[in-house]
This record gives C-alpha cells, sequence and structure tokens, in this order.
DNA sequence: CAGAGTGTTGCACTGAGTGCAAGCATTAGC
DNA sequence: GCTAATGCTTGCACTCAGTGCAACACTCTG
C-alpha cells in the first residue's frame, strides 16, 4: 500500500501528462469527427507532438480508445485468483468482471466509446483481439476451478467457458449501449449467461 | 433445384478461374513464407494479374484465407431455419454448425489455414469480425426458439447464445489444430459446450 | 461492323506504421 | 558543478494496404 509520496521523476511525469493530452485530444476528435474520419496526423497536430511520437505512446490509433487491456487484463486476472476457492468457474468469473466497472469510469465517456465501437470495425477487431489475449490469461485459474490437470493444452473446456463469458460481457456493454446507458449492465450480463446456460 | 448444365458464359468462368488462380497462388505463398511476410505485389505478380486487379476479385488480403464466410454464414442460416421447430437454440445451432464440416473441405488446407491464423492477428481479427455479422443473421431464427418476441433490439439473450456458440466452435477448431488433426471437431465442440452449460 | 458493357491496368494518392540517426533535455556519477 | 550515459522528440525516408480515376482492351449484341 504505498500512497506514493514519492515524486515519480520529471520525465515520468511530463511523460504521463503527455499520454493523458494526447488521450483526451484524440478521444474528443473522434467524437467530433468519427474514428475513422479521423488521422494521426491530426490528432498528433492537435495534441501538439509530431506524427512519429504519437507512435512512441500508442503502438496504433486504436490503442489510444482501447487503453490499457493488458492491465486490466492482469487486474481481472488477480481478482480471479483472489475469489474463494469454493466458487464455482461462473461465480469467479462473474465477481472478476464486475470489478471492470469500477468507480474511476465514467458513463458519459465510456458510453461514447461503445460508441465508437460501433461503426468502426478495426476498433472492435482490435477489442476481440484483447480479449482471445485474456483468454489464455485466465485459462490457468479456469482450469483450476474446473478440475482439469494444468497443462493439457488441447483441453478447450477452461477457453469455452473464459470465451462464453467474455462474450456475454460484450454484448452485455452493446445492450448497455443500445438502451442509451439506462439498463444495468449487470442485469444484461446475468440474462446473457442465463440465456447460455439454461 | 438447378442443376444449372448452363454454362455461365465466358466472363463467369474465367472470372472464377482466375478468382481460384489467386487463392492457390496465395494460399501457397502464404504457406512458403507466412501470411504476413507475404505481400499483395507478390501474390498478384505470382499469379499473372496487376495488383489493381488483385483488389478487384478481394477487398482484402485477408478475404483470400477467409473466403466467402459471407455467404457460408448464409447457408448456416438456412440451415438452421430447416431445424425442426421442436428442437432447443443450441441443438438447432450444433447441427446448423456442422454442415461447415462438408465434405468438401480438405482437411491438410483446413489445417494450413488453421494454422495461419494463430500467427497473424490481422485475420483472427477479420474473422472474429465476421462471426459478429453472423450473430445478427441468425439472431432473428435463434430469438423464434428461444421465445423472444422478435425486434426486441435490446434483448441480449440470443445474441449471447450465437456468440457462445461461435465462440466454442472457434476453440474446438483450435484444439483440433493444436491436436494436428487427430481429435474429432464435433467431440471438441461438444466438450466446450458442456463445460459452459455445466 | 458499330457500340454498349465489362474487365484490366497504370497512376497517383491517402493513411498507418517502422527504422534510423541527429539533436536536445534529463539524470546520474564523480 | 561538470561530464557522461540515457532517453525523448523529431524529421526523413520507406513499406505496405487500400481506393478513385481514367484509358484501354475484350466480348457480346444488334
Amino acid at each position: 500500500m504505498d500512497s506514493t509520496p514519492v515524486t515519480p521523476s520529471l520525465r515520468e511525469r511530463t511523460r504521463r501528462a503527455v499520454h493523458a493530452e494526447i488521450t483526451d485530444t484524440a478521444l474528443r476528435l473522434f467524437a467530433e469527427q468519427g474514428f475513422e474520419a479521423t488521422t494521426v496526423d491530426q490528432i498528433a497536430a492537435a495534441a501538439g507532438i509530431s506524427r512519429r511520437s504519437f507512435f512512441h505512446y500508442f503502438g496504433s490509433k486504436e490503442d489510444v480508445v482501447l487503453g490499457d487491456l493488458e492491465a486490466l487484463g492482469l487486474r481481472v486476472r488477480d481478482a480471479l485468483e483472489a475469489r474463494p476457492a469454493a466458487e464455482t468457474a461462473w461465480e469467479a468469473l462473474r465477481a472478476a468482471l464486475k470489478t471492470l466497472q469500477g468507480p474511476d469510469t465514467d458513463a458519459v465517456t465510456e458510453l461514447q466509446i461503445a460508441g465508437m465501437y460501433a461503426d468502426a470495425p478495426s476498433l472492435r477487431a482490435k477489442h476481440l483481439e484483447k480479449h482471445l489475449r485474456w483468454q489464455e490469461l485466465f485459462a490457468p485459474e479456469i482450469e483450476r476451478r474446473l478440475g482439469i490437470a494444468p497443462g493439457a493444452t488441447a483441453d478447450p473446456r477452461a477457453r469455452a467457458v473464459i470465451a462464453a463469458a467474455l462474450a456475454c460481457l460484450d454484448i452485455a456493454v452493446e445492450a448497455w449501449r443500445e438502451s442509451g446507458g439506462t439498463a444495468d449492465p449487470v442485469d444484461l450480463f446475468d440474462a446473457a449467461v442465463a440465456a447460455v446456460r439454461a
């Protein structure tokens, strides 16, 4: 529990500041013009950096929107491992995925981002790609909960459960977006899961 | 039921021939050098056409590998609608998806293609994208089988069931590839589904 | 044989993404 | 406090995918 009174060095601070500046600028432009219609050059210019530097901060245009799904995945995995051993795979997944809905997430921004997914195929594609990596990330823990010997790489069961859960998540978010943000994402998720497992 | 003894016009025949030629050439190059390392220029040159013409036949490099997933989706949907009304959504989906494993599919080629997916993110991405469109395609029929009033766009249930089934399919194919083509895809699919619904 | 329709191609362009090397600021070592 | 290593920014040049356009060639029909 470090409350970090340590100043993280000028370099680190400016780096974070620039990162945030790019993100804000880009999301604004995306909201105004749409994701595809906005070029990296525009973002760089509006953020006051060079095009080359943009690609120093983000590997791709999509990454600005996706955020650090890598780190998020690790957090979910940790939450997953922290669940009581008595919980089933589905129960643990449900609880772990709920941590994604932290208090730090701003509903309006989230709704905007969800809207971008709807008309930017490349964005959806990269998002799904990341979920594939989550599959590998969560697999060991789910295998444990399913009582599968670890290392049975050809066993599809753990991956299937994870993939199904993530699919339900995506669909719940999409339905939430369609409802204009009024429906409860957790209820939608539970409804999706119930339909799958009925 | 037209068994088309009608010669489909020279134009159509050459078009098909060129299409096939490009596909064969491209798959050979992909197998030799890998998908990403092969450029469209190389394919065009090897197939004896111009780069520009390549994009007349295929919308993207990925499309050569993916084939016509659009048409395939329609076929699966038709198979889905043809299933007895008494079948549950899952039963109907299982049967409809089995039609994908026709006698026309060559195991060696399939194995090669499955291998390409493994190390070409853009390929996986486009594949997943197509499955999203299948979701919309199958949704009406699945809604019917789930007893959901059609047009309830915000209802996540039908989409969830379809997404889960397609996820199980992809995972079964992937596990089949990992087994070197020895395992039975249908068994793997059933195992995946059973794990999800247990 | 003339003209409509369709296919092929070259050309020029946009836009994403990368490797490299030079210049500048920060940081750390003495 | 000076110096040297480190790292950030930037411009430049490049590759590759994909698209719009216009010229040309081929085939089919009247």
